[in-house]
DNA sequence: TTTTATTTGAACGCTTCCGTTCATTTTGTA
DNA sequence: TACAAAATGAACGGAAGCGTTCAAATAAAA
């Protein structure tokens, strides 16, 4: 029953000492959530946390579950991150897809956003609407970003394809290959930048040869 | 903490209906710790589930933590599962293939793994060897496995591969594209024996594509 | 049948947590 | 300075859960 669209912190924040309270209790909760999940987290740990009484979080957020959404909330538009940026359109066709593999790569392996996907999967158990809420802002979307990039590509005659939906299933996999699991049990896999690179490049290359005419 | 290879269950289990109760404490285990993570899963729900005294449960399993790590233990033996079998020798390249991504994604798209995987995700912010644990005897084998296969048709020189390693992953991420990211999000994919079949095909025709001399 | 191992229910102590109430104090604004 | 909004600490009721104890009942093995 966790509320994700509507406003769920109340009206008349005025006064900039709550505006800092309440982002401090966003910020402890989600430290807390992060590190325990939702069950094993208590409100009075988060007041503790943002070193405010366990009232005010009461009176700011109501139960339990609404701050989770908040949290949720929050960390989605923190996120939120575009691939594919357009002001590419005047790269070669290897360089725009280099471009983003490497934003992929970068942002898939964000040692936040491996943790924050291990919470939020356990929690869809529990609420599956905030699966469905976090599928459409996040891959959802970068998938929709990515297959319109391609089917570009397409049109302009550069390369072949399809399925272009697929396709782009296909870059995503190249790309990551199976490190997400490994990364999502607690395996530490640092890659520097030139190796990312490298990697980005392998399946750049990869991916060409599949959809060369 | 949790005890994942020693015998946690107590010895002289003699009697066949304390196996059975022991039997049906891990199974009620399993289907609470699925449905409600570890944390949000009580004892005594599980031995009313089971059918049996909360002091049962605690004279074979001392803890929740044990109790957690006998489920995981058992679901090890009911998940592991060889992508490649050797019964393939005689088979083409391709079909060889073909054999290995079908038995991937029937795997991979289990609704029951991909629960577990939700559930076991979260865990490991809880106790990270059982991240290691099921890494070492999951998708590491497997990893393993598939790229001695690969290694194998190089030296036949059926095709052509730098890295057998990366090219196992390219294999996976082939197959999976990015389905297993909807799937642990609660999205609902279900797939025909055909469709697999040509997502199989599909896949594994890139890759040779890829690996082709 | 006797002996021994298991199982049980009920109760207990202890801890943690949710969410609320209230009287008091702090803070920002007019 | 006066007023109103916000924050606090302390305490509470109530629920749930962990893990234990114990005396009594049940079941298997000898």
């Amino acid at each position: 029953m966790t509320n994700t669209e509507d406003n769920i912190v109340l009206e008349r924040v005025d006064r900039p000492s709550s505006q800092r309270k309440i982002a401090k209790i966003i910020a402890a909760a989600r430290t807390e959530f992060f590190a325990n999940g939702f069950s094993a987290s208590s409100i009075e740990a988060i007041a503790a946390r943002a070193e405010v009484s366990k009232v005010t979080v009461y009176s700011w957020f109501k139960t339990k579950e609404n701050l989770f959404g908040e949290v949720v909330k929050a960390e989605r538009a923190r996120m939120t991150q575009k691939f594919v940026d357009d002001s590419l359109e005047s790269e070669s066709l290897r360089d725009i897809l280099l471009h983003v593999a490497e934003n992929l790569l970068n942002f898939l392996m964000l040692e936040e956003k491996v943790r924050f996907d291990r919470i939020l999967a356990a929690e869809v158990n529990r609420d599956p609407k905030i699966g469905k809420y976090f599928l459409d802002n996040g891959p959802r979307a970068s998938m929709a970003n990515l297959t319109e990039l391609l089917q570009k590509l397409v049109d302009k005659g550069e390369i072949e394809s399809s399925d272009p939906k697929f396709s782009a299933e296909m870059f995503h996999g190249l790309v990551m290959g199976n490190m997400d699991v490994f990364l999502r049990y607690g395996e530490k896999i640092k890659l520097t930048t030139p190796e990312k690179r490298e990697r980005a490049k392998r399946a750049v290359d990869a991916w060409i040869r599949i959809h060369q005419k």
